[in-house]
DNA sequence: ACCGGATTCTATAGATCAATAGATAGATCG
DNA sequence: CGATCTATCTATTGATCTATAGAATCCGGT
């Protein structure tokens, strides 16, 4: 069924009771709640948000599709929220290194390393974030990119302030540059864990040093 | 239906033919299936290739949905076919690119163009070949990878030649770099046309100054 | 041992989807 | 004018999908 709703299921994300469950004794519903968002936010990221069906996501956990439906009032919110957790730290990490005492260079550095380090223990929800949100209802999409241009204005902020003070060269575009830095950073979740050689560390560090100084062999 | 097949229709891809039609006098037939995949293509860049239904596609045409069967047997093939126009050319043009008596340097630059260059007239394929080959069925996925994996040979190889003469630096890990430079020419097929600021040709030219400069400011 | 809420289950509705079968309109050519 | 080929149509199948309704089970507190 694509659209039916009459019931008095809550739509929307509040407080976090998603869906017409009553709130529990302890916290054991939240903790059931993450695992179910965990285990979609993992199919997600496999299959995509249409390629991956309630049932899928109902069969990482060992339990049947329509019990979801006890935590989650639709697919479509299992998504938001999962989007939501795969961006939320990213505007306040980036925050943080912009409001640093350092220079811009090193808040680039402190940036990639920043934009990286999620994938180590959220690839999932990052990439269902990364890959997914188009697909996500417009009030949610205008949700989820609220933060995500927050996001990037901090970025944009530190890439024009490091032109201001000479330590960047004149001509550069701060947007430009930012999507440039994004997009680098974005394809490190499709291909993290396949190149085996590569850890995140390593990853960004090596990044970092080429959006700083490029490739070229200026030494010596 | 999921799997079904009993007929004699023809199942992969061979010497244009796709699908059980017969075939024309004149090239009637060709040009619509050219047609065909456009509106396929048009709507898997934009909706994704299992958020796209063949109705979607049927109604880019303006025609039935069973009226797409005649040309093709099945949404998978369809795929492959959309995903291979989008990815070939890139090998060759790399190559020619790579076969060039210039600098390394300069073949970076021609690289990121040639690169970009394809999102101008056939952005729709790129974008599917991008995003949605990771669906095609196991055999296509790998008539696929392929070639992009030849592809990512030439520019790894550019690098290396470009380390081995002293125009880049030591330390420099020429599959990192082809990473990094993969990553920040596919997402731009993601924000082109909606960041309207920014063309083809501004974009390859700045992104390859990055890569290879980088934006520190070492002039002066 | 029992009560009541919390959680999961069975069963099914209603919709959509890919694909097939076969009919039919339109063109081409004798 | 009739025959054949081309392209599209109508109609339908069977699978699968999201979501709902209501029954059954589990479990902690008394």
């Amino acid at each position: 069924m694509r659209t039916r709703r009459k019931s008095e299921a809550i739509d929307s994300v509040s407080e976090g009771r998603v869906g017409n469950a009553p709130q529990n004794t302890g916290s054991n519903q939240r903790r059931r709640q993450n695992e179910i968002l965990d285990a979609a936010a993992k199919v997600f990221a496999e299959r995509g948000y249409y390629g991956a069906s309630t049932q899928d996501i109902a069969n990482v956990l060992g339990i049947r599709q329509a019990s979801l439906y006890y935590y989650f009032s639709s697919k479509e919110i299992a998504l938001e929220l999962v989007c939501m957790k795969g961006v939320e730290g990213f505007f306040e990490a980036a925050s943080e290194v912009a409001a640093k005492k350092i220079s811009a260079s090193e808040k680039v550095r402190g940036l990639v390393e920043a934009h990286l380090t999620p994938l180590l223990d959220r690839a999932d929800f990052v990439k269902t974030f990364l890959n997914e949100r188009q697909y996500l209802p417009p009030a949610s999409r205008k949700k989820v990119g609220k933060l995500s241009r927050a996001y990037e204005r901090v970025i944009e902020k530190v890439i024009a302030e490091g032109i201001a003070n000479g330590e960047f060269r004149k001509g550069l575009d701060p947007r430009l540059m930012t999507l440039a830095l994004l997009g680098m950073c974005k394809s490190v979740a499709s291909w993290l864990g396949k190149e085996d050689a590569y850890a995140v560390p390593k990853v960004s560090q090596e990044y970092a040093r080429i959006l700083l100084g490029g490739i070229a062999n200026s030494g010596r």
